[in-house]
RNA sequence: GGAGAGAUGGCUGAGUGGUCGAAAGCGCUCCCCUGCUAAGGGAGUAUACCCCAAAAGGGUAUCGAGGGUUCGAAUCCCUCUCUCUCCGCCA
């Protein structure tokens, strides 16, 4: 959500974020001022007619304690009838101040500058690439791999779940493991408090980050006690702070977070999400960051850089692409993908994104800060995948792969898997 | 799951129809005093929103949430949610 001050005072530049981010219509910020011109008007008026009913039932009491009954008897007379007007009032504020919510988070957060502007992923800027791309014919990509050495069983966990739930078996289990452990300790190390939060959020959490309303499908339920299951560490760790107010020096805030993550993923069937490329359950380890407004673009840069570090000490070949206004997101306004090479497949995996949200969050979910003056303002908020676990072990298990069926451990991993340097 | 108690500001906690956005204490901030430390004195200290170019200032709302009674509700009534205690069950 944006702030409405600076809707109002610049909102052409608004306009311009929306066409940007792919929507040409933006008539959406003109019904925005008029309906909240009409909301200021109206709470205005209310406000005064409650400021005069307040002062006439204070001098009602007087009157009373005074004897005076019959001077109090008009007055309550006067202020009975003003009652009707109040709640029709009421009524009509309550309604434009519904409206202008809803209108205000129809309206996406404004890319930064150093945005590329672009409307599909072919706009997005490669702005780093690391390692080589393998290509080598032996090498079975990670599904066939997996199905003949057993190290991953989709089909029994079709049978006990459905698509999208595997099974991960043996030393498969095992490097996963090791890697959800070495993604924490690597983001304790770089200054990150660890958090386990709940895998099941409540209505107002999932709201708060903005899953419902517009998500809400990809998101599973649990209807009877009204949960979500959380489709990222981000819902529950972002909600962590929700209507704090931190002072200044309590900033930065850095969580490191691991989750299961489960998405629904609604109509993506094909080669495409084959094997552990999409998931329905899936692990990740999650980066969240609250920080001061001044600081925000230097705080993308570090987390986009915890979180590249990762595949550069495992060894894997990536990218970093810098999204451009027209793939980014509606709550973003600035965003990095990674992207991980897959040598059995032959393409690129995202398997991180790091975003600035700005306040767009922080505004939502009243996360705020006192500054050194005393004035309240929403933080910034960040958050990165740091990272996600199957495509990486996808990579890993192309990557690292030997002609007899077994799988080398890189090497910042055998700390992880009891000392072994080969699986399988 | 059964029985009971409760929900007030950063915290503890008072307040049962008007002068209550709310006593008191703690905490925090600033100032004074004090040659360190300790102690003491004074002032300030909720949030959202509206009016105002802004500051100053003024106003409205909020005492778990929603609805009701009343000229007037933290206080009375109804519904819901949550928390705590005891019992049961339990990794």
């Amino acid at each position: 959500m944006l702030d409405i001050a600076a809707i109002k005072q610049d909102p052409e530049r608004v306009k311009k974020a929306i066409i940007n981010k792919g929507e040409p219509d933006t008539s959406v910020v003109d019904t925005l001022l008029e309906t909240d011109k009409n909301w200021r008007e109206t709470i205005h008026e209310l406000d005064q007619l409650r400021a005069e009913n307040n002062t006439k039932s204070k001098m009602i009491g007087q009157l009373i304690r005074q004897g005076k009954k019959e001077e109090a008897e008009e007055l309550k007379q006067l202020t009975g009838r003003m009652k009707e007007t109040v709640k029709e009032l009421e009524e009509k504020e309550k309604q434009l101040s519904e409206a202008r919510f809803k209108l205000m988070l129809r309206i996406p957060n404004v890319p930064h500058e150093s945005v590329p502007v672009g409307s599909t992923e072919h706009d997005n800027v490669e702005a780093f690439r690391h390692g080589d791309l393998r290509k080598e014919e032996w090498i079975k990509d990670h599904v066939d791999f997996c199905e003949e050495n057993g190290w991953v069983d989709f089909e029994r966990g079709v049978k006990v779940t459905g698509a999208g739930f595997p099974f991960y078996k043996g030393p498969a289990a095992r490097l996963q493991r090791a890697l959800i452990n070495y993604f924490i300790d690597q983001a304790i190390e770089r200054g990150y408090t660890e958090l386990m939060a709940p895998y099941f959020v409540n209505e107002d959490s999932a709201r708060g980050t903005g899953q419902i309303p517009d998500k809400e499908d990809m998101m599973y339920t649990v209807p009877r006690d009204n949960f979500f299951l959380i489709p990222t560490a981000e819902v529950p760790v972002s909600n962590f702070h929700r209507d704090e107010i931190f002072s200044e020096s309590e900033l930065p805030l850095n969580y490191v977070c691991y989750t299961p993550c489960w998405r629904r993923e609604a109509g993506s069937y094909g080669k495409d999400v084959r094997g552990l490329n999409r998931l329905h359950q899936f692990d990740k380890v999650e980066l969240v960051k609250f920080v001061d407004p001044d600081t925000s673009y230097d705080e993308l840069e570090k987390l986009r850089e915890d979180a590249e570090h990762l595949l550069r000490e495992l060894g894997l070949s990536y990218r970093r692409l810098l999204m451009c206004t027209g793939d980014m997101g509606f709550t973003q306004s600035k965003k990095y993908d990674l992207e991980v090479w897959s040598p059995g497949q032959q393409r690129w995996l995202e398997v991180s994104s790091c975003s600035n949200f700005e306040s767009f969050q922080a505004r939502r979910m009243m996360v705020r800060y006192r500054k050194k003056d005393g004035k309240i303002e929403p933080v910034h908020t960040l958050n990165g995948s740091g990272l996600a676990l199957p495509r990486v072990m996808a990579a890993i298990l192309e990557h690292y792969q030997l002609p007899e069926g077994t799988v080398r451990v890189p090497e910042v991993l055998v700390h992880y898997t009891g000392g072994l340097k080969v699986l399988g």
